[in-house]
DNA sequence: AAGCCCCATTAACCTATGTTATAGATGGTT
DNA sequence: AACCATCTATAACATAGGTTAATGGGGCTT
């Protein structure tokens, strides 16, 4: 019990959990346990390419990694950023064969483990799997107001949108430090991420410092005014559902909890 | 039991599950009890607004919707649409509030029931848990090949990608004949699925036609050479999961439908 | 320390797509 | 049959963002 305490804050997903769920002991413990077996792999690494098997599910506990499809004759977009504490596509885990690759931005540690734990999950912890449930519903929610991004707002509103996100997703991970974070990304990747050019995104990230929003060196951002690049953005933050756990799915689960929580 | 197997046709839920997994007599009339209360709806009509509760699960009877974003300034993107048999968003259904709205494009009937029947349904038939599950997966798949579209895609691509995204959807159904299918959609929703403006989905569409490879008379479109169509919109039908139910899935929960197959 | 590769930066130019405006169709309503 | 609201269709023009190309910095490798 110490133990899976002593072990959650140095799990980004423990601690992302937690932010909107108290755990039990038991939760904890077998939420460690999930997260035990632990790959390492390069920057510029593939975890996953198009077309591939799915094996394990994957959980990022260090690094980013970008979830991204391409077109044959290279175009390429990235469909989501794989921060810590993110589940890889936790649905995808459903299909057969990829439809999209995965690749490490940084050195990156992995958790895997096998699918089948999240029916196990189901049966002894089904709050905990509610609460990974919910975590893969957002991340359709992400892709979602991404679409809306790359479709209907301007370059400009796009980046602000997108610096805003991270922003907001790394904060709760513990890794914004004052609107400082790490952005481990090339202007490319945010070109893919964006649907926009490489030239493109270059000229916005200069106006976005020239109005002073943003700063930037090497691969540390500091955002000055977070409210006014959301407001650039258009940022509405309705879609990270940020807030709480969802009561109608508490109290769904609530019965089935119960009855197996006493028996332990 | 016949009454079961009379029903499942009418169902165009029951008719793509069953297009990929074969359903036992229970679990079909579990099915057609899901789909029992029906409310119905004109043209135009919000299913659900942006910001609202989610009540019950809602599946698609009859009719087309469109699941949308907005921006405060009215800009719109729509994230998907809705066919016959579709699920509304179902993984949204672990949220508070809807960060989209849900809008009919025709008269629609619509099958409701409560979040909790979904809990019952992993209990009771796990298999077909699985398959709605799984079926929720691939929208978030499909949303990501959108965004692959509007980020990557030409218009031209674009919108011969959707055209035969819609073919393939419709065809597992049955609302494809030879070919031809309703549309139901103004190129105002056109241009607002596909990040372009209306004029030139106007352009794009008489492209289309002059080269020969669709049809257009009034909301009938036909598709003259669909292989054609694929390859100018560069459309690889792997994200829609269209093959068998996957087998790691039945795997895991067989021991557990087994049981209560046994049990029954 | 020379060479190399990757990446950021910027300028000049280009084009796919957006905007505005106008005119017909179409279909429902009175 | 006249009216109105929507929707399609095109033309003429405007621009956001793409493309190409050149430069320079930073960190590896040898």
């Amino acid at each position: 019990m110490t133990r899976a305490q002593a072990n959650i804050p140095s799990s980004p997903l423990g601690r992302k959990i937690t932010s909107y769920m108290r755990l039990t002991d038991e939760e904890k413990n077998f939420l460690v346990d999930l997260e035990r077996n632990v790959t390492r792999h390069g920057s510029r690494s593939d975890l996953l390419q198009q077309g591939e098997r799915y094996g394990c599910v994957r959980v990022m506990r260090k690094g980013w990694a970008i979830r991204h499809k391409a077109l044959p004759d290279g175009r390429r977009q990235v469909v989501n950023f794989v921060l810590p504490g993110d589940i890889i596509g936790f649905y995808c885990n459903l299909f057969e064969t990829a439809d999209h690759g995965v690749t490490t931005l940084t050195p990156a540690e992995v958790a895997n483990f096998q699918p089948e734990r999240i029916i196990e999950l189901f049966t002894l912890f089904p709050r905990l799997a509610a609460a990974l449930a919910w975590s893969g519903a957002k991340e359709e929610a992400i892709i979602a107001e991404r679409l809306l991004s790359v479709g209907r707002r301007t370059a400009l509103e796009r980046t602000a949108h997108l610096i805003v996100e991270l922003l907001r997703r790394l904060s709760i991970v513990g890794l914004v430090d004052e609107g400082r974070f790490t952005l481990p990304v090339t202007q490319e990747i945010l070109a893919d991420a964006l649907g926009l050019s490489i030239v493109h995104i270059n000229r916005t990230l200069r106006r976005l410092r020239d109005i002073g929003l943003i700063d930037l060196a090497g691969q540390q951002i500091t955002v000055h005014d977070v409210k006014q690049l959301a407001s650039v953005g258009q940022f509405d933050e309705l879609y990270l559902h940020l807030i709480q756990a969802p009561k109608q799915l508490e109290h769904a689960l609530d019965t089935k909890s119960d009855r197996k929580r006493a028996g332990d």
